[in-house]
DNA sequence: TATGAATGAGACTTCATTCAT
DNA sequence: AATGAATGAAGTCTCATTCAT
């Protein structure tokens, strides 16, 4: 299976250079997922599609370039689904439901997974700035659908900002222990997340005053 | 201020050793919670010491041991904390209370910031395998929690597993936008934690079940 | 203008191969001459003439290849043009005026950078072997003239090996200081090079005896 | 006689890391002189001082700053020795002969042969900018020294500027044909540069028109 | 206890060159 | 005649770690 490298297609064919950069960029995820970004070396990517180490070099950049392309279409993935979601006409609630659904499904994936445990220091400034663009981009999505829930009485929340992030914790903390063979899928994960937080939302103006 | 290291106390002096070995873990924990594990360099810590390279290796045996240390000790601290806390009679859900303080306030500290962000992958195995076994202890101790709010009333929740999963994710993942400068102290955002999770505790059977 | 190359020639037209060739020289030359050797990469040389890298290499060997053809050229090419000189009847004086004047203009172009700039360590022992034997009868042939100028009394100086040596140096060194945009042309160069050292050519008896 | 770095001298000893910088430069210098820039490795110059090759880097920061390095000495020097030389009160061209002989001697030590014959191009932009402001200090004093000759009436030449390029050419050149056990030494080779560019200096005035 | 000096083992990246079409 | 793709062979530099004092 990994040699879908291998094939050499007619050469210039359209398309063609961006698939198999692809292909790096997807092996090279899949490592950074199980390894970590530092404990792989290019080497190591070349060695898993069965090429020399400058085949690499000659579709991407550097090592940084990689991860940055990872975290960079992972982002735009998400923004791309996110955009064709449940119509506008839903109670933000249901939006949220369909955000998380969205977002975990990538934050379990080779590249989300790159994009939540690997830290963006190693990134340059610049690379590292787009990135948080995207990244607040796709915060400031949530943000704005539990603002909505506010409006439409779906989502009651004390703190806006802390649910947005306690939510983002939850799930961005997920590949470090989910595992293919567990008991749930990423949907099922999705939607039990979305059950614990639920309650909150519906619910948390009634009690809060209390408990303090 | 950092340098309580040059403080030459008299030589074999009981503890003064550990007490330096202290001070160097204090600091890697700093830069490392600062910087990464990867971006620090032996060199980084001994220069912020104002010592040489090998000093710090007459304290510590590796970089990857200083790196143990620093979460055992955090691992130990938070047990230690955890042990003499609420007493036993109280409820569950005050108990949780007292452990999402303790463990937020240990989860924003230099130390804690380790333990959650930096990968266990650098360890050896066996330095793994043994932080593993305390990291299990710890959340085995909400687990243990959680399961006895199901007894005594407090705590309701669909998946217990998954609801501490939840909990732990939104903990550890605070360090990632944590400021201190930030509106809320450490215990502020414990409480605001624990209130967005409370709401499901008291009430997920009443709506879990309508929302499948 | 630099695309030469694109015109595509009926294939197999004699002289066409060489053409194009001449063309991939003269492009690394002008490089060459700007940037240094090293400095220049082959992907350079083919992105200005806006060819692909294996191009160049179905019309030169190597890039140690362009430099020894570069350095062959431009050295037969003046050996061409002393031959057809001044006439041998004239006196050596004359023919070394005649000399300097193609050997600065030489000196000054493209090629000639190459010539007096680059060093023939990165040629094969065997083009360096070669290049030297050449460079050697440029340099006989000065050595001659000075030889002939001390028989016919327009050419007196002490040292004849050392004053053709320092003479070389004057030119070979002037690619480095050089501009188009300079107040002097090559031959006006040349002139005032002459000029500078034809007193010792015709006092050098009379003065060099008091100087010592 | 290359291992004066093996003699481990008391650590710490004031000095003694400057010695063996120095024998860093030397060396490379040396291996510069000898193949060129490009075609020395760090690993070349670790094996003729039988160190490894980071030993070299604990001394020096690049290959480029080794350059840098001789370059700037060897600058310095030449300032140097300019400085304590001929009283001022001697004649222009009586100081000309002490530059001569002082810019001979250093263009045929190791050092001075990086600094004729190695292009400043592989420097850093900055530090290529301190070098050729330190070199024009010491074109400027040749320069200088021309000028006053035209008031003492000891230097008439035509054209200053072409003079004392032609000059520099024909000393920064030596070191591509010079050869240690040639004829003369550096000194002779000073004294009849000299006399070579002496007679025009002198009588350049009464020739010149006439040869236009 | 402490350190100046030294090093082994890589990691990334580059580039001239070639293969297959 | 031309090229997209691929690679072997280096080369610079880094860094955790240790030696000898």
């Amino acid at each position: 299976m990994p040699n879908a490298f291998a094939v050499r297609a007619k050469s210039g064919d359209e398309g063609e250079q961006e698939r198999k950069r692809r292909i790096i960029l997807t092996t090279a995820a899949n490592l950074f997922a199980d390894r970590g970004f530092h404990a792989v070396r290019i080497d190591d990517i070349a060695k898993v599609l069965d090429v020399s180490k400058p085949t690499i070099y000659y579709y991407v950049e550097s090592k940084e370039d990689i991860l940055f392309h990872i975290m960079s279409i992972e982002l735009r993935d998400i923004e791309r689904k996110l955009q064709k979601g449940v119509p506008q006409s839903s109670s933000a609630i249901e939006q949220l439901r369909f955000f998380l659904d969205v977002y975990t499904s990538h934050a379990l994936s080779d590249f989300g997974v790159c994009l939540s445990l690997i830290s963006d220091r190693v990134l340059s400034p610049e690379s590292r700035r787009k990135v948080r663009r995207m990244l607040k981009r796709v915060e400031d999505h949530m943000a704005t659908i539990v603002e909505r829930g506010a409006q439409d009485g779906t989502i009651v929340v004390h703190d806006k900002r802390l649910f947005v992030l306690a939510v983002f914790g939850a799930i961005n903390w997920m590949p470090r222990w989910y595992s293919k063979e567990g008991r749930l899928t990423p949907s099922e994960l999705s939607q039990a997340i979305f059950d614990i937080f639920r309650d909150h939302m519906l619910g948390s103006i009634r009690t809060t005053s209390k408990s303090r």
